[in-house]
DNA sequence: ATCGATATTCTGCATGACAGAATTATATTG
DNA sequence: CAATATAATTCTGTCATGCAGAATATCGAT
């Protein structure tokens, strides 16, 4: 049984890996899937199946619905990044970012948006022993990031609306009705004012986060910082500075950026 | 050391999926990478990152540049289908591709279009010892597949154009020059008078495959099948009436799906 | 050519991915 | 509203297989 393939199987393949790449096949081209019928596709056990939906879940490729089906999460169907300056900007935040989590002992993200989304290019996780956990490669919704929302509100109002109306955001899930739109504009307008944008359990229970936007040598936003905290410590950190501290981050991380080309933009 | 989390691990984590999700989520948002530093990044070794980058590769969802840098592939960033109907349709189809396989004891793959790519949704292997192998799950581009090159020869010729020159067709690497259009227009056009297109080797080596569309009640396009043949196979093939036996599979299909429902078209 | 760096192949061993059974949750039926 | 059926999830022993490390190959630079 001789199958011609120019793709041809690796000669020391990953079961798990294939089946759970399959998986993501599946769910992005059938929408949904049942545990018994991944299992069938997939020719293994239901219970096998199940760990590998859940790692898909994990790490964002799934959600859950209602009825226990699974269907496609935020991560499928985010396009690469056409952005080639995240990887030298991802090099230049590093250290710093570092500097920060290390003096706050909390939780640093970096993100970039695309779209309706941000996409977090890495975390520098604080020393803390409770802490907000890494959330390098997660996909969240734009306008409910603090990050995102930091990013959101120096941007063109008419664009921002334009991005949250259009049909794509629908598709995305992120679609604001005309009805919510007036608030979130007031919420932007504050942000631009207070220059930092807060995030109280809007993505994610018992997590709070403060964002502030990122800027080229130009001026022009192209990404942001975030401190990820308990809800319960977002205050007593609040109260001790946390705004100026990420704000001095961000002005020593806006000057590497400024002194590097980044030829791409 | 207790991360807050509202995204715990799953309690029975399989390493090699995490390891090759986070491959892919680095992939998409920092464009390239390479072996070492995937390894460095997942704190793997080299060898064991190569594995599970082939692996990527082997479903298309990362391919080698020039330079052996890993690069995201056809499968990364295609949305998830919105389609509600591909279930019904998959299933629908099958038993009549596997008559169909068969009969010819050919491959035959069931596909619709999204964008500028047509996806694969299932496949029914043919008997033969030497064949073409399973390509459920695949993404290729629409104007080199033989059943894409059916379903875009019946769409309007205009939004074929625009679809092909816009710059959404620029990120997904499928542009069409200015100078090269017309003769894609012409080969549409042959494709529209015959009732089929046929693809010699466009997507992979020794690979050829004749594909014709499939609509549903109201005689709109909806997808198509196609025969994937090795190339040496291919004459005898047609000279033998493969047109007249897709043509028969197709018209017992369209029965089928037009006796079916389908809420969302 | 020679060297250095990075990518790929190979192999033994211990880990951890798998199946199957047990348990729980959810749907269906009388 | 039981009672039953079906599907999802948890648990556990076993053996396959994913991992690291070494060997080899490939590519670039000097």
């Amino acid at each position: 049984m001789q199958n011609i393939d120019p793709r041809k199987k690796p000669q020391y393949p990953i079961e798990a890996v294939d089946n759970a790449l399959r998986l993501l096949q599946l769910l992005r081209d059938g929408g949904k899937l049942r545990l018994k019928d991944a299992a069938a596709e997939l020719g293994v056990a239901p219970s096998t199946a199940h760990r590998l939906l859940a790692m898909l879940v994990y790490r964002g490729f799934a959600v859950q619905d209602e009825f226990k089906n699974y269907v496609p999460g935020e991560a499928i169907g985010v396009g690469p990044a056409r952005l080639g300056w995240t990887r030298l900007l991802r090099q230049l935040s590093q250290p710093h970012m570092e500097l920060l989590s290390g003096r706050l002992n909390e939780t640093v993200n970096l993100m970039v948006r695309v779209g309706t989304k941000v996409r977090f290019l890495s975390t520098s996780e604080g020393s803390n022993a409770l802490r907000v956990g890494d959330r390098q490669g997660s996909v969240m919704p734009a306008h409910k990031a603090s990050g995102g929302k930091a990013i959101l509100a120096e941007l063109d109002p008419v664009m921002v609306h334009k991005l949250f109306s259009s049909n794509s955001a629908e598709i995305g899930g992120d679609y604001i009705s005309e009805q919510a739109y007036p608030a979130f504009q007031r919420e932007l307008d504050a942000v631009r004012r207070n220059g930092f944008a807060a995030n109280f359990e809007g993505t994610e229970e018992g997590i709070s986060a403060l964002g502030m936007s990122l800027h080229n040598w130009r001026g022009e936003v192209i990404g942001a910082l975030s401190v990820a905290t308990p809800l319960a410590r977002f205050r007593p950190l609040f109260d001790a500075g946390l705004v100026q501290a990420i704000g001095e981050t961000r002005r020593q991380l806006e000057v590497d950026i400024a002194a590097n080309p980044a030829d791409g933009e």
